[in-house]
RNA sequence: GGGGUAGUGGUUUAGCUUGGCAUGAUACGUGCUUUGGGAGCAUGAGGUCGUCGGUUCAAAUCCGACCUACCCCA
């Protein structure tokens, strides 16, 4: 199991190995959630609703069926999706008159009914969000967490009175991602998508993309501003206060379940997964340590010690099976548990714990007394720790570059005009996907690396996986 | 979208060429012993050989289709 030398056998191995997921549902892309992976997944969605509720979205819950009729009214938002829809066509032995869908995202589930929530300026800002299974007929393979048909799914959906309130909800997303992405300790870049590549219906999408140890970019999210593009199709409108009508405009903020591929893929090593300590379902895990004549002093000890990192609010698992501590060891190695207590006849003696790190495998002894203040700081060490590190391997996968001659398999930044041709010559020449331009002015100053004429924006190109 | 490889107890694997009793390891249950980096011994249970169809006296084995997984290319 090496994540070096192939990266794709060891992310498939591990994320079963590690029980994070059950790939034997017999059906393409749909694999069942394991108890372990559930937990880390329902981790991730509280950092989510934390947010969102810190910051007066409501969560709510629409339907999983579509009409067809509502679904078609955004011409370019059905040409984007209609090739990767499920349909639902019967009922029972009769053929419905009006098909059904199973949403690939919500936008047309939900804004027929915003058209009858929105009804004044007073009702706006309207923040909703809500965390539910999305479905998409996937061509490609598929791979567990990252590219699947059922898609564990968060999505918010806002409507402004006008396109510069819009602009201020997108400016919090990114605010309320950087605070999100700090717990799962994922470095990201925010790239505006070309023209060609953005969300269908979209006036422009923003990516998340994450850089993978193999140099290929994964996209852990979007953030899209729609200024009227729904709220026209969908009739959106409010009353101002000067008594006319107008159309919303409309933002919304995806992520998905690729959060946990990214999290397996940048923090995992040859050993197994490694968890930030915010997603870990058990962040501290009790090994103690028996010896002959002393099975009742040692239990007694280690139980003691976990109901007090309990009630100090840590999330603590006590691993009392009849096997050896060395197994042990293993196994919750491979199932990425942030920090290790070992406790035995010898540290008892001593008054200490011996307290090992996972990301490092550190092994320290730590005073027994005042324990659980110790751990709250060493679980914070670990975050920064993990998110240092992962920060380094992506500026080490990112290159600058003025030509697209033997590009390594790496993220690559390089100066483009922006006209819509010279883009498509650098996904030819390059063999890669423009992931798009960087959202603030970094003072770039460079050459289209295909015309030549002088430019102060990138663009970023990759393998996208 | 095109091409390829594979599917046998939970996992992994032998058997397939040349049709004739289903092989081992690991994990699991029980008992004893052990416990600071994957313990040992004894014993027990577990398989519609991916699915459907065809050939045959007889199919895990040969043929076809489908499903699923994985790899390569666009």
């Amino acid at each position: 199991m090496k994540k070096a030398e192939d990266f794709s056998e060891w992310y498939n191995e591990i994320v079963e190995r590690a029980s994070l997921t059950d790939k034997r549902y017999p059906v393409k892309g749909m694999n069942v959630w394991t108890p372990y992976g559930w937990k880390i997944m329902r981790a991730i969605d509280a950092c989510i609703r934390e947010e969102l509720d810190a910051t007066g979205h409501d969560e709510v819950c629409f339907p999983l069926l579509i009409p067809e009729d509502q679904f078609a009214k955004e011409k370019e938002h059905i040409k984007g999706f209609d090739e990767e829809v499920f349909w639902v066509t019967h009922a029972g032995l009769t053929p419905l008159d009006v098909k059904l869908l199973l949403r690939p995202t919500s936008e047309t589930a939900m804004y027929p009914i915003f058209s009858l929530w929105v009804r004044s300026h007073a009702d706006l800002p309207m923040k909703t969000y809500q965390i539910v299974n999305t479905f998409r007929y996937e061509t490609k393979q598929t791979r567990a967490f990252i590219r699947v048909r059922e898609i564990h799914f968060f999505e918010s959906h806002t409507c402004h009175v006008d396109y510069e309130d819009a602009e201020r909800q997108v400016r919090q997303d990114y605010e309320m991602l950087s605070r999100l992405a700090r717990k799962w300790c994922l470095p990201y870049l925010l790239l505006k998508r070309t023209e060609w590549d953005k969300f269908p219906g979209a006036v422009y999408t923003v990516g998340i993309d994450t850089v993978l140890p193999h140099g290929k970019t994964l996209q852990l999210g979007s953030i899209h501003q729609y200024r009227d593009n729904f709220s026209k199709p969908y009739d959106i409108k409010y009353e101002g206060n000067d008594g006319e009508h107008r159309h919303v405009h409309q933002t919304t903020f995806g992520m998905s379940e690729r959060l946990i591929g990214a999290i397996v893929a940048i923090h995992g090593d040859d050993k197994g997964l490694v968890l930030p300590p915010d997603v870990a379902s058990i962040q501290v895990v009790v090994v103690p340590v028996l010896a002959k004549g002393a099975t009742d002093t040692v239990s007694k000890s280690a139980r003691e010690l976990t109901s007090e990192l309990e009630s100090a609010g840590i999330r603590v698992h006590i691993d009392e099976r009849d096997i050896r501590p060395g197994a042990k060891y293993y196994d919750w190695e491979l199932k990425g548990v942030p920090l290790r207590l070992e406790i035995g006849m010898k540290d008892i003696e001593k008054g200490v714990v011996t307290l090992v790190r996972r990301h490092c495998t550190e092994k320290t002894l730590v005073d027994r007394k005042g324990i659980a203040d110790a751990i709250r700081g060493v679980l914070e060490e670990i975050a920064a720790d993990l998110l240092a590190d992962a920060s380094a391997a992506m500026n080490a996968n990112t290159v600058t570059v003025d030509s697209l001659e033997d590009l390594p398999d790496k993220l690559i930044k390089t100066g483009w005009c922006g006209s819509e041709e010279c883009g498509h010559r650098i996904e030819d020449l390059s063999e890669r996907d423009m992931i798009g331009t960087p959202i603030a002015d970094e003072g770039y100053k460079g050459m289209c690396v295909v015309c030549g004429k002088p430019t102060t924006t990138p663009v970023f190109i990759a393998k996208a996986m």
